[in-house]
DNA sequence: GTGACTCAGGCTGTATACAGGTTGCATCAC
DNA sequence: GTGATGCAACCTGTATACAGCCTGAGTCAC
């Protein structure tokens, strides 16, 4: 592995798990002598994590460890919902290819499965494996590379992406409900594509990630729950320092 | 101005320009002694091409100047019209700031009296200005700088962004309809954001993007009018070598 | 006590040297 | 003539040296 994907890897992890607190700079000879590597894979490795938004370039030169305020991941969550609304819209005027459908559907099964309760904690981490692949055979039904890579910009940012507050969702009472509610979703949406009816698929997607900003706000107030959101750390709260 | 940036606005002239062939490999020598600077701000300005979209990186390492197939700006400019309806659902249902608005309407006087028959060539050139200042209104209007950085990277490439075809107009018979409904466009989107009506300003600028979808395939299909588009050279036409 | 100024440390941007790997051409065997 | 093989040139990834700039602490004047 070269060595800037590899300081690309554990500053990213280092960010996400809150061992960089976020506001904090992150000068190059201070990362570089922490991951052992040199300036010039460190500083390539920064570039890439400013594009995915973790890091934040300092007008005067250098790096910082970005932060987000809530309104900013409830805008990023909604245009993930009309992102991939309009993938599925795409699926269903075009046409999906049937592998790609096909193991949407089993993935539909092996859903249902994980959740049916009483569900494990294992339940919720196959569900949320299962979920992000779901989410990703739906991008790949429709069939455009363009639009491939703008919804892999949106989802690169963990509490953006489908399955960010799922592993929170578990020790929140209302979860096996909002479950239940999801996995109807997903369900009407195959069915969606398959019969051709885009202006329905594209409106599931949309009313489908509205789940996640439910659970945004439940899990906003719920310290313990928050933990469990991958880059929590990151996320600056309404009325708090 | 840094050598980063100056390596990068002159690369994106020389690819944009035809200069640089679609598919020629940009080894990081020749460019540096091109551009007389050195392998580290040729390299960095390589990598923000190819965020760009501009250029591409080879699996083995380095770059080569990217090509575009039809289906890809098709898709491209489809998805630049769900983002906009986007922002101009956002701006509608969240209200929109007075002072954006209102300069919105003055652009739309501005770009009527530069489009009053008959159209001088100065006149389409104001027009593309005018035109490109609208749309980035509209995002301003919507509020959200996630929304707002997202439409900036489809707009990056120059025949998905708004004005890409509207200079290539200028030789094309139809142009003057296809202006005249543009223009009612822009006027209807202000004024559904005024009153606040979120689902028919998504669904004009939708509309709107159509007929950057319209002007592609007819400037496809005509030389002159292809090398007025910008970047046009990066074109891969449909049974074209 | 407060504000401006100076200076030192550190940082970024850039150039360049070096090692490992890849590519493509030419040559050789069949 | 064709396919395999070996070699040479080149290129990328990385490390590091150097210059200019910024920042922040400490000091001095008022």
């Amino acid at each position: 592995m070269s060595q800037t994907l590899s300081a690309q890897l554990r500053l990213r992890d280092l960010i996400l798990s809150g061992e960089l607190q976020p506001g904090e700079r992150l000068s190059e000879p201070s990362v570089a002598e922490r991951l052992g590597a040199s300036r010039t894979p460190v500083r390539a490795a920064l570039v890439r994590l400013a594009e995915e938004g973790l890091v934040k370039a300092i007008p005067s030169g250098g790096f910082a460890v970005n932060s987000f305020a809530e309104e900013e991941i409830h805008d990023a969550i909604e245009l993930r919902g009309t992102l991939e609304g309009h993938a599925a819209r795409l699926a269903a005027e075009r046409g999906a290819p049937g592998g790609t459908l096909a193991e949407m559907r089993r993935l539909l099964v092996r859903m249902d499965e994980a959740t049916t309760p009483p569900i494990s904690e294992d339940g919720f981490t196959d569900y949320v494996a299962l979920n992000a692949h779901f989410h990703e055979l739906l991008v790949e039904a429709a069939g455009s590379a363009v639009v491939a890579r703008q919804i892999g910009r949106v989802v690169a940012l963990p509490f953006a992406s489908p399955s960010g507050f799922v592993l929170a969702q578990a020790v929140l009472p209302a979860s096996q409900r909002v479950l239940v509610v999801a996995q109807e979703h997903h369900r009407a949406v195959v069915e969606a594509i398959e019969h051709r009816e885009a202006a329905r698929a594209e409106a599931l997607m949309r009313e489908h990630a509205r789940l996640a900003r439910r659970n945004l706000e439940l899990v906003l107030h719920d310290q313990d729950s928050l933990r469990l959101v991958r880059g929590g750390v990151l996320i600056r709260r309404r009325g708090w320092a």
